[in-house]
RNA sequence: GCCCCUAUCGUCUAGUGGACUAGGACGCAGCCCUUUCAAGGCUACGACCGGGGUUCGAAUCCCCGUAGGGGCACCA
């Protein structure tokens, strides 16, 4: 359905960790730039110098590459259209500056910060809105070019008209009109000689040659401000798509740091560096973030290539999403079900290493088919397999009694097991399963009292993967010990 | 206070004037399967914010409320 390539961009602000609206915005971004044959760029926005955390850009890098989100041009690897890190691009913003200075649509302002403070304080009092005054708005060019050589610190300011309206377009929302004498005269320049927002993006933007921009509706209110700063330049206007923000599960309000720590507890985060550590998926965490914002009827169960083939930015929705976690532990789940068994022996060893347990390749992909369904995070894999690693293993004795049973009958039934199990030569699935039952046949007991103090003597757990399948990769020597051991445990209780 | 945006099951959403007894997904409840836990299958519960219009007809278009969200920096 691709019409032209379109060339998006992901502009984020090095100051934290990466958020889940960061990805997810990259995510459109990538998938509108794949499907119509464009490019996906990233450019770090770190114009505020005070604000700019050391590691962050490195963390945007990696999580994006984390989740396949790989760019095509960016601060690591370069581009036709570099530098694509907004300090190192000073100059060109300096030269567009001058450009709206010359044609009358910005003028330098020596208003110092104090003043200004004062003013905006004096007009909230008179329940006035805070806007800048305008006293610098008609200095002369002559005059302001003696000041500015004298060295008097100065910003430069955008020249917003005070009459008319500015109608700006939105591909979600339509048409936004808003009275210009709402707007004020922003900074374009700092006092420290870089640009804000407002200048940079809008100059990248037209300069890295973007066809669409996705950004998220926090922006809305500036939204007016950027597209006349754009028709000052006389330039062609890009798609613009403000997408809606994530709000807390409650669906009252953004996340904040009390939220994000209360995730946190709960086994889930909305940074794309916990969420890796935590065991959830690039694919899960894609699915699940897609979805909040992009209406798919059904089959909602997508991957990459299906989302790039079925993305449309006229399916976006414009109305806050409150973030469900429960759904990101389904997608999880579901997209941990279908990888292919080495896939997914590769993405969990980590797991498991991290645990401290030494894995055994052969043992790892035999154990998948057994745990793959049970996992909802990939650190449920300790959970359901560690023990298969474990030269021992230490069940609770308690554990080892059986449901209506004491210690002593329960310990005749381990007895019992050991007894049939080691008059096998294998104790392999086939040859284990049928003398088994009939031993529960014969007993008397339940299959669940009988299997349940096996399975706690065997994986030390009283939950685990499919019994019989389990005592065959684990081996018939290390089975024999183990339920000895439990009979151990049993009689001295 | 001012400006802007949004409004369908608890949540994410489909729906673009008649095909709507409003569809799907998550969650929840029940049943089946079952040696535990899952997975899987089936069934149930569950919504058009309120009020006015427009129209033969409105979840869908308009207006007014209300609610929620975002913004009002030499931050992005």
């Amino acid at each position: 359905m691709s019409i032209k390539p379109a060339r998006t961009r992901i502009a984020p602000s090095p100051t934290g960790h990466m958020h889940l609206g960061t990805a997810r915005t990259a995510l459109y971004d990538y998938l509108l730039a794949k499907q119509t044959g464009g490019q996906f760029i990233l450019r770090i926005e770190d114009t505020d110098i005070k604000r700019t955390v050391a590691g962050a850009e490195q963390e945007i890098m990696d999580g994006l590459r984390w989740l396949g989100l790989e760019y095509d041009e960016g601060p690591d690897i370069g581009g036709k259209f570099g530098p694509y890190r907004q300090t190192e691009r000073r100059e060109i913003y300096q030269h567009h500056a001058k450009i709206l200075i010359n044609n009358g649509n910005a003028y330098p302002c020596f208003c110092k910060p104090d003043e200004l403070e004062k003013k905006r304080q004096e007009q909230m009092k008179r329940k006035e809105n805070p806007r800048y005054d305008g006293k610098c708005r008609n200095i002369s060019p002559d005059e302001a070019a003696k000041r500015i050589a004298n060295g008097e610190a100065h910003t430069v300011r955008f020249k917003m008209p005070h009459d008319g309206i500015t109608i700006a377009h939105d591909h979600l929302r339509g048409e936004i009109k808003t009275e210009n004498k709402q707007l004020n005269d922003y900074v374009l320049i700092k006092t420290d000689g870089l640009p804000t927002y407002h200048l940079a993006a809008i100059v990248d933007d037209h300069e890295m040659q973007i066809t669409h921009v996705l950004r998220g509706s926090e922006w809305l209110g500036t939204f007016p401000l950027h597209v006349n700063i754009v028709r000052a330049f006389g330039w062609e206007e890009p798609i613009w798509i403000h997408l809606s923000v994530f709000l807390k599960p409650s669906g009252k309000g953004k996340m904040s740091k009390r939220e994000s720590a209360q995730a946190m507890k709960d086994g889930y985060s909305i940074f794309i560096k916990d969420m890796q550590e935590l065991g959830f998926t690039p694919e899960g965490v894609l699915n699940w973030s897609a979805l909040m914002g992009w209406g798919v009827a059904e089959d909602d169960v997508l991957n990459m290539n299906q989302m790039i083939e079925r993305f449309s930015i006229d399916s976006l929705t414009a109305s806050p999403a409150a973030i469900n976690f429960q759904k990101l532990d389904h997608f999880n789940a579901t997209h941990i079900r279908l990888f292919t068994t080495v896939d997914l022996a590769t993405r969990l060893k980590p797991y498991f290493t991290r645990e401290g347990l030494t894995v055994d390749d052969d043992t790892l992909l035999k154990i998948i088919p057994l745990i793959r369904e049970r996992l909802t995070t990939l650190d449920d894999c300790i959970a359901f397999g560690a023990f298969f690693f474990k030269e021992e293993v230490s069940p609770n004795p308690e554990d080892l009694i059986a449901k209506g049973l004491d210690a002593k009958q329960s310990a005749e039934v381990a007895k019992k097991c050991l007894e049939i199990l080691s008059s096998l030569p294998s104790i392999d699935h086939a040859s284990t399963e049928s003398p088994m039952r009939s031993y529960v046949e014969e007993s008397g007991l339940s299959p669940n009292q009988i299997f349940g103090i096996l399975r706690v003597a065997v994986t030390g757990q009283k939950v685990s993967p499919p019994l019989f399948e389990s005592m065959e990769i684990i081996g018939r020597e290390t089975c024999l010990k183990r339920i000895e051991n439990a009979i151990d445990l049993l009689s001295k209780m």
